[in-house]
DNA sequence: ATGGCTACGATCCGTAGA
């Protein structure tokens, strides 16, 4: 079973894109973030004739996640429990007996700011939300742009990052509480190339410098970190033509 | 030099991303 994940910052823009990607990238499931369009305008033929089902949860401009699936999904959730929140971040869904969950963390935008203290308040719910789901579902995986690089080694230049957002310190522990829940990096569990990353500015050149973050994520329960054969970076998509500032992170259990 | 792109929805600039 292999599990995607890809930020595609506008899907009506990168369509086409991912109509591409599905066939080569072989995914069973993929989650997607960033869709930036209304549920009704979700391209749901075209995602149909590629061979996935889908479940969705978009508003207008921003946010918005989908999880698509070569079968059947189940028992689909959008947005936090007892958290309540216009924006659209947060779907789940079981799938072939795994628990799915796609986020789309808040960016926080500076530190200090109004929208730092409610990417805060996001992760404690979310986490608190993720612990209950995990009590209940042995297989499970949190998929998506969790806008945390969570160590130095996920940054490509740490000394002008140290102290900015995505990379301070509350938002690293934030990430880290949320790991304590007994999720395993899947990224961490393979030996990886230096300075990988899934998000190169579209400013200054960044992806030509590898001047990027790591920033999406595939977190596994232990069930499914066992089951784990490989997790990479898919680096062909920033290559394209008006391509998104993220790329996919795929996950591959046995 | 603190900018530099991109997407969106409003217009011909502001908001937001990360």
């Amino acid at each position: 079973m292999r599990l995607a994940t890809w930020n595609v910052n506008s899907l009506r823009v990168r369509l086409t894109q991912l109509l591409d990607w599905l066939p080569s990238g072989q995914p069973d499931v993929v989650c997607l973030q960033e869709l930036k369009l209304e549920d009704a305008k979700f391209p749901r033929e075209e995602i149909a004739a590629a061979g996935y089902r889908a479940a969705w949860s978009g508003q207008k401009t921003y946010n918005g996640v989908a999880i698509l699936a070569r079968t059947d999904t189940q028992d689909v959730i959008s947005g936090i429990p007892d958290f309540p929140d216009d924006q659209k971040r947060v779907l789940a869904a079981t799938i072939g007996g795994v628990r799915v969950i796609c986020l789309y963390a808040p960016n926080g935008q500076a530190v200090g700011s109004d929208k730092y203290r409610y990417k805060l308040d996001w992760y404690v719910a979310a986490t608190r939300w993720i612990a209950a789901e995990l009590a209940a579902h042995h297989s499970l995986a949190v998929l998506g742009d969790l806008n945390v690089a969570p160590e130095d080694r996920d940054v490509h230049d740490p000394k002008a990052w140290e102290g900015q957002v995505l990379v301070s310190e509350p938002e690293r522990d934030a990430y880290r509480a949320l790991l304590a829940l007994g999720l395993k990096d899947a990224f961490r569990l393979f030996d990886q190339p230096e300075k990988s990353f899934s998000w190169w500015d579209y400013r200054m050149m960044g992806f030509r410098r590898n001047a990027g973050l790591r920033i999406d994520h595939v977190l596994l329960s232990p069930t499914l970190a066992a089951r784990c054969t490989a997790c990479t970076i898919d680096k062909a998509p920033r290559k394209l033509e008006r391509p998104s500032d993220h790329t996919p992170v795929i996950a591959e259990l046995r």
